[in-house]
DNA sequence: TGCTTAATGTTCATGTTTGAACTATTATGT
DNA sequence: ACATAATAGTTCAAACATGAACATTAAGCA
């Protein structure tokens, strides 16, 4: 019996996997350049992005948005806060919450780098029909649902 | 005119890539998880699975293929030649480069590891058909070969 | 009430990643 | 052949992420 019979790399499953997380890595590393001319890295403006849509949202719920530690956000906006692009104001009810809030600077930066970043997605998201494009978010979305239960 | 209508969160090329983009991160984190046991992270499970498959590549080689800088190879293969999981050795003819193998030892802890790589892999793509997988990984390689030309 | 447990955010030590400058070697062009 | 370019790998400092320990505050419960 050949143990190479049951290599990853002739599971079709593996295959496609690697495919995704390339995919990914790609994208992650060009959007980094594009950003640079704003001074703005990906994990800043998924900062950002949370904040425009989930307003006084606490650092804690930060985090597990964005999949990291606590103490990353922690690291984390005090460069943004200094810029000028958020507010950290302390929760009335629970002294321990701090409500984060974008500035209209926030704002505007952040429109400016979605820009950029929808001009990448949509030259990478391109070449799939609609019907595939949600083919593949349906997926996706079942697969983080599935890992995070484990 | 109202901005938001040209929001990205309204864009279902948007939604559909940040949905894939969270998939990609949560298997991330899982599987360092998984891998713990084996002393092993995800970037170092990377260098061996790439040195399996193109035994002898150089260092530059092996960066490129990890989408990563040459200076983090440097870094990371001291850890692994240490624990006598791959070799260096310079190349006869170009002696600028060095050319890596994995040993009897590192080609082991590999195995182990796929075992762990290839379940997390079969738990989350096993929500799709064959079809749907393959579709996905088409998908993805044309999106990685797009953004490498920009 | 008062005691215990949980939650929020910070600090700190550790490890990782990056990019620029550097050495050594090879390729190229005149 | 010789000077110049390019390439492979290393070094180093700075940026970044991580997780454990900590202080403060809130919630649960006797």
């Amino acid at each position: 019996m050949n143990i190479k019979q049951e290599l990853p790399w002739d599971n079709p499953r593996f295959r496609n996997w690697v495919a995704v997380a390339r995919a990914c890595h790609v994208l992650e590393r060009t959007l980094a350049v594009k950003l640079a001319p704003l001074d703005l890295k990906p994990a800043q403006l998924d900062v950002l992005m949370n904040l425009y849509r989930h307003p006084g949202m606490s650092q804690h719920d930060l985090a597990r948005k964005l999949l990291v530690g606590r103490s990353n956000i922690t690291m984390l906006l005090p460069q943004l806060e200094g810029r000028g692009l958020l507010r950290r104001e302390g929760d009335e009810k629970d002294k321990r919450v701090l409500r984060l809030n974008l500035t209209e600077a926030g704002e505007a930066l952040l429109m400016k780098a979605l820009k950029v970043h929808m001009a990448l997605i949509e030259k990478a998201m391109s070449q799939s029909t609609p019907e595939q494009c949600d083919l593949i978010g349906e997926q996706m979305r079942k697969i983080a649902d599935v890992l995070k239960e484990a």
